[in-house]
DNA sequence: ACAAAAGTGTTCAGCGTACACCCATGC
DNA sequence: GCATGGGTGTACGCTGAACACTTTTGT
């Protein structure tokens, strides 16, 4: 049995996998999201190696004994995307027998968030041959079962940014309320009013109004805002409770 | 390492673990929670077993190979309580390196929710001496981190039945209006308003009266109600969401 | 008849929702 | 000066919250 693990694993030359060093049936896989000119966009890595080579995949990998999942998870999302201290959630387990066809793996999904300004993203490493964006609806064929955790991470995103300010995330730390608006319309799927999205989001007095105007638009520019972290953290303490 | 698991499992002259059928390194393990007298309470076993012999424990064990994670959580519910076909919900996966000392073992927590209906408890079985149900705030010591994983179901429980119709889960099928709000009292540990509580419920149109009432109180008997979980469907289908 | 818990309506404030026009800028 | 997207206020209806008395039963 060792042995054909060790060789599914091992099955390129390059691979340095070592079972002595790693849970072979336990892994993560995370589901990046991104928001890019106005769309939702996942961040696909295509495979170098076997199992799976040249298909397009979450970024994953066996846990290394000693390791949290949650700490394996960070550890590979640094190693495939170079990114530190990204908003991470876990969305559940996946247990279906035969997932990973060679033998009975469980692996634990996540959801990272990174904005626009977390540009500098590893495009290919020793495992990965291509790095690449794409819009949820126009998703390629993916590994394993990477399809329906896709699709379980954004049923999740959608029922988290309803009750905690998760979207910012997503947006660079300077932002315009129209991005804002126009993200949480893409995350939800249904179109907002204006008026009354402004009107709750400053009543909320989770923003601040800088004195500065994004320049990049090409008609009138919108006033910038960020997110004041700091003072959601006390009206949490307070009992608030976010809700969109 | 192989022999240490075995010799750890096998303790016991009666353990019948063998290795080749399970998957050593995970478990499932069941909060159960009951409605008792007005108060929520959970169901422990004290174990007849090593390791943790004669400590209370919640029921749980590890995964059978070839078998879905809540597959092993309702086998193991069956046997320990007797009971099928009970409303289960998946609380999240614990990895603490050192949860379960001897060799790393990954659980997958759930909370079950049963009603005084299903009373036909199994008190004790090969694997238990005995089945006690206790207050939350009567806890005694319990194996392993499983107080830790009680402390997240409770707070599971207080979401989820905000929004999600599970609280009928804990009552009997003919229950009282004063049992219900009672129930979301404990549940949420905080008192409720008669008046506005019976107006929000019987608005939700959730509820048949029943021509009966509740002959067992002591004073003026009380209308009975049920949950009509066909009715539920229909408006769930119509995007109609639980709020409390 | 009295104690105990069940049952019942109204008022008010705050929030979500619907809705239309002016403003600042680039071209 | 015109096209484009940014920014603003008001009126209405619904829902959550506060609040006190009558009814039904057992003893």
């Amino acid at each position: 049995m060792t042995d054909i693990r060790l060789q599914v694993l091992n099955m390129d030359p390059s691979s340095q996998y070592r079972l002595e060093d790693i849970i072979d049936n336990v892994s993560t896989d995370c589901v990046i999201f991104g928001f890019q000119q106005s769309m939702l966009e996942i961040l696909l890595y295509k495979r170098a190696l076997n199992p799976c080579k040249g298909m397009w995949a979450l970024p994953g990998g066996f846990l290394n004994k000693g390791e949290l999942i949650e700490e394996a998870a960070r550890r590979i999302l640094y190693n495939t995307t170079g990114l530190h201290n990204i908003y991470l959630e876990e969305i559940g387990v996946f247990d279906q027998i035969d997932r990973f066809p060679e033998w009975r793996v469980f692996t634990i999904g996540f959801f990272a968030l990174i904005s626009p300004e977390n540009d500098k993203l590893i495009t290919s490493n020793e495992y990965t041959l291509e790095a690449k964006w794409f819009k949820l609806n126009e998703l390629p064929e993916l590994a394993w079962d990477h399809k329906h955790i896709v699709d379980i991470a954004r049923d999740k995103l959608k029922t988290r940014v309803q009750n905690k300010p998760v979207g910012f995330e997503l947006l660079p730390n300077k932002f315009t309320l129209p991005q804002l608006q126009t993200l949480y319309e893409v995350i939800l799927d249904k179109s907002l009013d204006k008026r009354n999205f402004r009107k709750k989001l400053i009543n909320m007095k989770l923003l601040k109004k800088l004195n500065e105007k994004d320049k990049n638009n090409i008609k009138r520019p919108a006033d910038l805002y960020s997110f004041d972290k700091k003072r959601y953290k006390t009206l949490v303490k307070q009992g608030f409770l976010f809700e969109m």
